[in-house]
DNA sequence: GCCAACGTTGGC
DNA sequence: GCCAACGTTGGC
């Protein structure tokens, strides 16, 4: 029996990882490690199916935006950048038997035809309840079906297309 | 670089 | 289990 395809947006910071980095990679695919906070950890863990839909978000920037379409193609498994001592991610806590942080897999689809701003996102009554506008820390957040069609109707994308 | 929001830690 | 201190995120 097939769930109902979710949607998402995943934050990351372009001089970290953006979006055309993911683009560049092989199949266009990379896991998403390094998220280590709970919330965002069980959506990971639990909620993020392949198949879904996944705006990608850049933060930390002059003008941060949504700026493409990732998709979900690996559910949740151990970040095993947690059990490295030499990498940032590092979690102490963490070990073989208790991974404690998960991560999930995405690949490129497209990039927007044109960026859609946080700036430009507050002004639209349509997506004010958007946890992105209200709870902006959380990295790995839920997005609406109905949120979805609309920012990528702001991004330019129109026609139907495959995830 | 500042600072508000907010998650986490740890003393009690 | 409360809550103050502290650290991090991320917009501006």
């Amino acid at each position: 029996m097939n769930r109902e395809r979710r949607y998402w947006l995943f934050k990351s910071e372009p001089s970290c990882f953006s979006f055309d980095d993911l683009g560049s990679r092989p199949n266009g695919t990379e896991h998403w490690d390094g998220v280590r906070n709970f919330q965002a950890r069980n959506l990971l863990r639990d909620e993020i199916k392949p198949g879904d839909g996944v705006l990608f978000y850049h933060s930390n920037v002059p003008d941060p935006a949504v700026v493409g379409i990732a998709r979900v193609v690996r559910e949740g498994y151990p970040d095993w950048t947690a059990l490295d001592p030499a990498g940032e991610h590092f979690d102490p806590r963490a070990g073989r038997n208790n991974p404690i942080w998960y991560m999930v897999d995405v690949r490129y689809v497209k990039p927007l035809a044109r960026p859609v701003t946080l700036a430009e996102l507050k002004m639209h009554p349509e997506v004010a309840d958007m946890v992105l506008l209200q709870r902006s820390r959380l990295s790995v957040q839920p997005v609406t079906p109905a949120q979805w069609e609309f920012i990528l109707r702001l991004g330019g994308i129109h026609e139907p297309f495959n995830l």
